[in-house]
DNA sequence: AACCTCAATTGAAACGATTCATTGACAATA
DNA sequence: TATTGTCAATGAATCGTTTCAATTGAGGTT
């Protein structure tokens, strides 16, 4: 069915060890003989067979990278950063959908340990750090994004979630915001917690008081759902900011279907700024992440740890996020 | 480094083949043999090693999907709708950005290959076939999606463009409007093509002009360029037409930046109906495609070619577009 | 003419799994 | 007791590459 180097050896009359070189040592083999089997080659449509070539060699050029949502801008972004990145090294990314369940990012562990990947890159669901460990052990390189995990022996590409947190409420209070909603999803996601304290931290600071308003999963329709949610508070707050930019979406959404006006009567602040938030309803301030920096910069640690793993220094890069004022917020 | 079969077998103090049986055909192990083995596997963290796996068995549980564009939110949705698909039966699907680009494409295509992936998702950016006869020569399934080439022996899932080119104007010379301007990408996008075709044949049959608008890539900057060209034309148009959202969500953005009010004085009109069109500045009007159940129907049809290639039959799948009314249209 | 060098090429072993013909143990049957 | 059958387990061959020690032969030295 397929053609193998074995074939191609035959029909350029060289051994199967010469072909080899072809591909891989071009510079080992004389110029004719050089040209003769890269035409032979050509002819015959050879594809050198991935499996065989890594097994005997040891080490492929793919990676991994598993995100915990696809349909979030945020991510694809994320992704694009990797892609060229690994692109320009001549590596192949696989890209994974944890969709924020442990499970399926287990499943994508073992199935990219049996692709045999070279490393990978992921923003894990949770901080249980041993499918981890054991991609280590298997001598894969892991390096985390948008994450850290502290004391470990890892590369890894972050935010301060904590400061960007800090940040968003110090502006909203700035803006004379007390009464503010938290819209975010489950605590067990480290970002969440992480921007989560830094609300707080910063509302203890200003004296103001912070409702977390907490949905499963953080998408537009999410986002609904917690406007309603906060329609139904006693009082409704003044200011209301979402961990993701996506619930922000869904949020102002429902808010405008019930006739609020944003930002005269509530301010919303959103997270991520993906490319959307210019383009809303009402152009929604947020707080900005480097999001294509960060791919980038990740895969970059990542293929050094791969390909220079003797001199290689584990780092830990922090990005700071940074506060860009649109629409959707105003004073109180 | 690895833990290989061998090292299970030997610690089991069983053969390697029975521990590839308990791998793959557990019934014909006897009870107490299965359960020590499958102690020892857990014990020793073996994860089998996909390469050698699948070449000796010839065949892999990958998949590989290419497309046009990550970033946009129709094609994370048909990715979501693949992944899905593809979990349920226990396949992986490698996620590749061909960014538009043949070059970029073809370099997947043989990276696809070389991890002799079962079968192959593809929208392509070109209608050169040689490149996917050259997988089907190889015993790779391959499955066109969004995208139909007659006459040609393999499964496709599409939405009938011409036909949604065809709604879009009807929809805006029944609201009156007879200039419309239609701003997409080059023609040797298919879909472009397609949809322009469409966009021609209603127009004239309806009696509006249409002035073309084409630029190079189909996001939102390149959006925000097209209507810099619109605003410099001697008349402005009264309708726009964009072969996508993106493109929409751009022409969106500066028509407003120059104080244009949509609907009263412009109408825009976008194409794919992603989730961020009904949150815009101005919900946006759009030709709705059923994304995530084209990625399902896309993989089904694949994964049923590579599970039964003798029973199986090359469909034609097309899905038809439906227009989705919102605030950005209005009557001349 | 004998010897040495060196570049080019060869071919067999190895990678880690699957596959399958073979073997062994034991029970049932003649 | 001899024969047959069944169920488990075995281990060598195999897949398509890479790797590397061994071989070849052309050209230069002595």
């Amino acid at each position: 069915m397929s053609v193998s180097l074995r074939d191609v050896a035959k029909a350029a009359k060289v051994s199967v060890g010469t072909v080899s070189n072809v591909l891989n040592r071009p510079e080992v083999v004389a110029p004719e003989t050089l040209a003769r089997v890269q035409g032979t080659i050509k002819d015959l449509g050879f594809v050198p067979n991935g499996f065989a070539r890594h097994l005997r060699s040891g080490n492929s050029r793919t990676l991994g990278l598993i995100v915990p949502d696809v349909a979030n801008p945020f991510f694809t972004e994320v992704a694009r950063g990797v892609e060229d990145a690994a692109s320009k090294r001549d590596y192949a990314v696989f890209l994974c959908n944890s969709d924020e369940s442990a499970t399926k990012e287990d499943r994508y562990i073992n199935i990219l340990i049996e692709q045999q990947v070279r490393g990978v890159l992921i923003t894990p669901t949770d901080v249980k750090s041993d499918r981890l460990d054991a991609m280590r052990e298997r001598g894969i390189a892991v390096t985390l994004v948008d994450r850290e995990i502290k004391g470990r022996k890892q590369c890894s590409v972050s935010v301060d979630d904590i400061h960007g947190g800090q940040l968003g409420i110090e502006y909203l209070t700035g803006l004379g915001h007390t009464e503010i909603a938290w819209v975010c999803g489950p605590d067990s996601i480290p970002q969440v917690a992480d921007r989560g304290a830094g609300v707080a931290k910063a509302a203890k600071f200003a004296g103001a008081t912070v409702e977390t308003i907490r949905v499963s999963l953080m998408n537009t329709t999410q986002g609904e759902e917690a406007a309603k949610k906060i329609l139904a508070l006693k009082t409704i707050p003044t200011a209301i900011f979402c961990a993701n930019d996506l619930l922000a979406l869904g949020v102002m959404r429902t808010l405008r279907e019930n006739k609020l006006r944003i930002p005269e009567q509530v301010s919303v602040l959103g997270y991520d700024d993906i490319e959307f938030a210019a383009s809303a309803a009402v152009p929604l301030s947020s707080i900005s992440q480097p999001a294509y920096q960060m791919g980038v910069t990740a895969a970059d640690l990542l293929l050094n740890e791969c390909e220079e793993a003797e001199t290689h220094e584990h780092q830990q890069i922090r990005f700071q996020p940074q506060l860009v004022e649109r629409a959707s917020t105003g004073k109180r």
